[in-house]
Parts: structure tokens; C-alpha cells; sequence
DNA sequence: GAAAGTGTTCTACAAATGTAGAAGTAAATT
DNA sequence: AATTTACTTCTACATTTGTAGAACACTTTC
């Protein structure tokens, strides 16, 4: 099962802190912050979805991710890709890349990579 | 408002064909099809949030999108490059190069897109 | 060891979402 | 004109989501 909006933004934080408890993640909302109660709902849910684990101290827990941002984020991506660009990855870039503004610069980083594509493909 | 996983769907089809009766949209989902009145439902709340429009023909209805569909995945790309890349589109970029699986041409294609951008960044 | 501080579990509830029946209306068909 | 077709509008209801109080439990501190 996929997370909600404001589950996928607790994952945020967890992501960035990698193992955090609850007062870490309290921290890392910007006010207004929401009240313990809510933050730990979240983490319940989430943990019932297997999206986060977490190691007991006595009564309290240190939480961690289960999934991996990256594979998180990929499914999304693809996900996208499918109903925006019926599934074609190269539209996408290619829309990317006239629709963001890149720096000059980070433009020619974007070539090297893809060149180093190219390249590891061919071999 | 955003639009729901549900009502975005809808929207893609209705994105593709443009201006649609409820007949169109019907057919354009996969068995099993919901209810014309789900869909009817869908409508009348993505109108109300403003993505949709219609022009009556007698008591019957042609529906259109109200947002272009690269504004509203623009929008939408944007989130997650700022959620998941802490706002850098290069380092975003350089993810979905690796990530995905581009055939060699598509690669090309790619490099050849993104020369052009330097070439029109310099001028 | 009584009081504070932290966090957990339970319970609750409003709003948003997914889905659709019932009933009415306009247009097409017999 | 009566019937069928194709919607639309209204109403309804189960889930999911966003938010949090109340009450309880473990730790730390005076």
C-alpha cells in the first residue's frame, strides 16, 4: 500500500535522520508542529504498511526506514512516467530538460553522465 | 485543491481525448469500468476544484480539461524533485539517467536535447 | 520515591476519497 | 406517444487520512 501525502513527508525526515526517535522527528517539523500523538498515528500506520521499523529502548523506539528513498522514489517515478509520458522514459527527459532550468553548468554535469551512459552500455 | 490518485486517472483520460462526453470517458477505462455515476461524481468535484469545465448540449455535457497537462505535472515534478532532491534538479537529473533504463538511441536522443539547451543558454 | 518529562496505546472524530443506488430529465427510437 | 437510452443530480456510505485528547508506562531528577 502506498503512503499518504503527510506519510510520505514524516518519510522525508526519516529518510534525511536514517534512524531517529520521536523527538528527533518532532524536531524536524517546521512550526506549527504537529502534537506527539499525531506524529506517532503516523508511525503506526506507516509501520502497519511496512514502510518503517523500529528497535525498543524500554518503552520508547528508535524508528528507521524500511524501504529505500531511492526505490521508494523510482516507483513513483515510474509511476509518472507511465500516465504522463505513456511510458516512455525518453519523452520525460526530454520534457525535463526543457521545462527545468538548469544552470549552464548543470547541464554539461547532466552530458557527462549521459555520456558515461552511453558508454557503459556500449561495452 | 489538488486532484486524488482517482481523479487524476480521469483527468489523463480525459487530457488524451481532449473534449469528452460521459460515453468517451466510459470507454476509455479498462474493464471493469466504474459506474457512469462514479464517474459522474469524479467530475462534479474535479469541476468544482476547478480542472475541468463542460459545455451543455441540452441536459448532456462536454467535458475539457482546464489545466494543461504539462502545468500540472510541472507542478507536480517540482514536489518531488524539492521532497526527494532537496530541491536540485541536476542531482534529480543525473538519478533518472542512471535509474532508468534508456536504450543507447534514446541516450543520443538525450545528449543531443540537452547540446541544444547549452547551445540556446549561451547564445 | 514523588514529580516531571517522554513516549506509547487507545479512542475519537471530521474531512476527503472511492463507489454507487434511486430517481429524475432530455433525446432517440420504435 | 410510449419506451429506451444516456445522462445528471441527490443522497449515502464505507475507507482512508489528518489530527489529537486521555490515560497509562518508563526514565530521569530533585
Amino acid at each position: 500500500m502506498a503512503l499518504s501525502k503527510t506519510e510520505e513527508q514524516l518519510m522525508q525526515h526519516l529518510w534525511k535522520l536514517e534512524r531517529a526517535f520521536m523527538k528527533d522527528l518532532l524536531e524536524a517539523f517546521p512550526e506549527p508542529k504537529p502534537a506527539t500523538t499525531t506524529v506517532a498515528t503516523l508511525l503506526k500506520r506507516m509501520s502497519d504498511k511496512g514502510y518503517v521499523g523500529f528497535k525498543k529502548y524500554g518503552s520508547v523506539r528508535e524508528y528507521y526506514p524500511l524501504v529505500k528513498k531511492e526505490a521508494y522514489f523510482s516507483k513513483h517515478l515510474s509511476g509518472l512516467i507511465k500516465g504522463y509520458f505513456d511510458n516512455s522514459p525518453a519523452q520525460f527527459a526530454s520534457f525535463f530538460t526543457k521545462e527545468t532550468d538548469l544552470s549552464p553548468q548543470e547541464l554539461e554535469e547532466l552530458k557527462a553522465i549521459i555520456e558515461g551512459e552511453i558508454k557503459s552500455k556500449k561495452k
